[in-house]
RNA sequence: GCCGCUAUCGUCUAGGGGACUAGGACGCCGGAUUCUCAGUCCGGAAACCGGGGUUCGAAUCCCCGUAGCGGUACCA
């Protein structure tokens, strides 16, 4: 392993729709590896398949690569753009004999199967017809090994691969041959892609020594699973990156707790920013097991970063996820919120009232409004009329002598009062949350509530 | 069926023959912070898939089994 040679790296997606958390990991592997060994990233985007390659699919992955803030060096390469180069490997393994021409369909090959048992792959006979497909050659001796960087030295029994497909009767060329033809021209030297590949790493081996190129290496990640243990779905919740972001979730937390699915540090260090992901991250120490998603863990992990975000990148976020102006009003609304909110959705309910009327909780009105509830709200209602100023600490000072006063416990007089302003239990302090309304506003919504109590 | 990969607390993981009475994190449970919720702090329960080897010694190495997952398309 060389390390002085400039690696390249690529990621490949599939524009079969949203970009999944799978899809959205090995990206983020792919691009910490690149910039940890000060490489290339290249976006190609694997569109041989006609019928899903649509190129709304294509704009949602740039998109959520966007958003991740995953950037890439070269690209995005349409494989499909590609084509005339395809052809042309395609013709030198037709002409050297590494490839030939066969009209077994998927029922005839079925058919050599049952006859020469399911351990041996199908081997055909070249035709002469222009309008069949392609195969490759496979050897029925041997194996191909694939030196993988995570697994180590992985072998398959050639014997056991069919002489497979390599392009269509039209012409067309399938994946494993275009992605072996891709890799090599565009100079790949390190493959990072998911597991699901590694039993067709082989194929690609083999198209790769027909045409006469070295292999990249080759590193293998494990999949992610859903809570259930299976393939990771639409039906596990937040499945896809679009998903994450409309959850409220911050790109650096997705970052890091993407990064530790499937990869940790010797020393336990669970937080981390994106340059010491890039300094410490090395595929090579990539697990060899399934991960689990957990959206627990990356809710705290969120929940952390949310907090130590500086107030006004915190308010540009949470704008963001409201689709509202990062004005004064709202900065002021988020310094109340900040220590409270795991996720940029979570914070709307806790800072609505500030912008709209106390919102209707009937269970909250009626748990809280109690016998004690009207004299508390009239006593708070002129403590805060008298209040030297309107800032936390008056307001704290105005209000903290009456629970004594009426020998009642605090939360008698605190939560009556954060009903009656928010409409709901919860909120930001009570100090806080006066302070933010203002004078004017917090007098009238206590009046309001004295009223209905009245009634 | 055939080929292959994987297997430590519920989850993510540390561990690469003796430092393991198996560590950390999330989650969970309990306590504290006497305004809610959240946060924070403290404490707790919780795991080496099973069976054989190898070795003085195995979570760590080998084999078998079991389970999960992946591949096996003129899909990617």
């Amino acid at each position: 392993m060389s390390e002085d040679s400039p690696i390249r790296l690529r990621f490949a997606p599939s524009p079969t729709g949203a970009l999944h958390i799978g899809g959205a990991r090995t990206a983020l592997y792919n691009w910490l590896a690149a910039r940890h060994g000060g490489g290339e990233l290249v976006l190609r985007i694997e569109d041989t398949d006609l019928e899903r390659s649509t190129p709304e699919n294509v704009e949602q992955i740039l998109d959520a690569l966007r958003w991740l803030e995953l950037d890439w060096d070269e690209g995005p390469v349409s494989q499909a753009s590609r084509a005339e180069r395809h052809a042309v490997a395609l013709q030198q393994l037709l002409h050297s004999g590494a490839a030939y021409r066969d009209s077994a369909t998927a029922k005839d090959v079925e058919a050599w199967k049952a006859k020469h048992g399911a351990d041996r792959g199908y081997r055909g006979e070249p035709v002469d017809e222009p309008g069949a497909a392609v195969r490759l050659r496979v050897p029925d001796d041997g194996e191909t090994v694939v030196d993988d960087l995570i697994r180590g030295p992985v072998s398959f029994p050639n014997r056991s691969y069919d002489d497979f497909v390599i392009a269509r009767g039209d012409g067309s060329v399938l994946y494993n041959f275009a992605v072996a033809v891709d890799d090599a021209e565009m100079g790949i030297t390190e493959v990072v892609r998911g597991d699901d590949h590694l039993s067709n790493t082989p194929k690609q081996l083999l198209v790769l020594a027909a045409l006469g190129h070295a292999p990249p290496r080759y590193a293998h990640l494990p999949l992610l699973h859903g809570p259930d243990g299976k393939k990771l779905s639409k039906r596990h919740g937040a499945a896809s990156v679009q998903e994450l972001r409309e959850a409220g979730y911050l790109p650096a937390a997705v970052r890091n707790y993407l990064a530790l699915l499937g990869w940790g540090t010797d020393d336990d260090t669970t937080l981390m920013s994106t340059e010491e992901l890039v300094r410490r991250f090395r595929v090579a120490d990539v697990g060899k097991s399934a991960a689990i998603f957990d959206e627990k863990k990356l809710r705290w992990v969120n929940g952390r970063f949310m907090r130590e975000l500086p107030l006004d990148d915190y308010a540009k976020a949470v704008a963001r996820h409201l689709e509202r102006e990062a004005d004064a009003a709202l900065r002021a609304a988020c310094a109340i919120a900040q220590e409270k909110a795991q996720t940029l959705a979570e914070v709307w309910a806790l800072i609505r009232f500030l912008f709209e009327p106390p919102v209707d909780d009937e269970k909250a009105w009626r748990k809280v409004m109690t016998e004690g509830a009207l004299p508390a709200l009239e006593a708070a209602g002129a403590a805060l009329q008298e209040a030297a100023g309107f800032d936390p600490e008056a307001v704290e000072i105005a209000l903290s002598p009456l629970p004594e006063r009426l020998g009642v416990k605090p939360g008698k007089v605190y939560q009556p009062i954060r009903v009656a302003i928010t409409g709901t239990s919860v909120s930001p302090g009570i100090f806080e949350s006066l302070a933010a309304l203002g004078r004017e506003k917090s007098l009238s919504r206590i009046d309001s509530a004295v009223v209905r109590l009245r009634s």
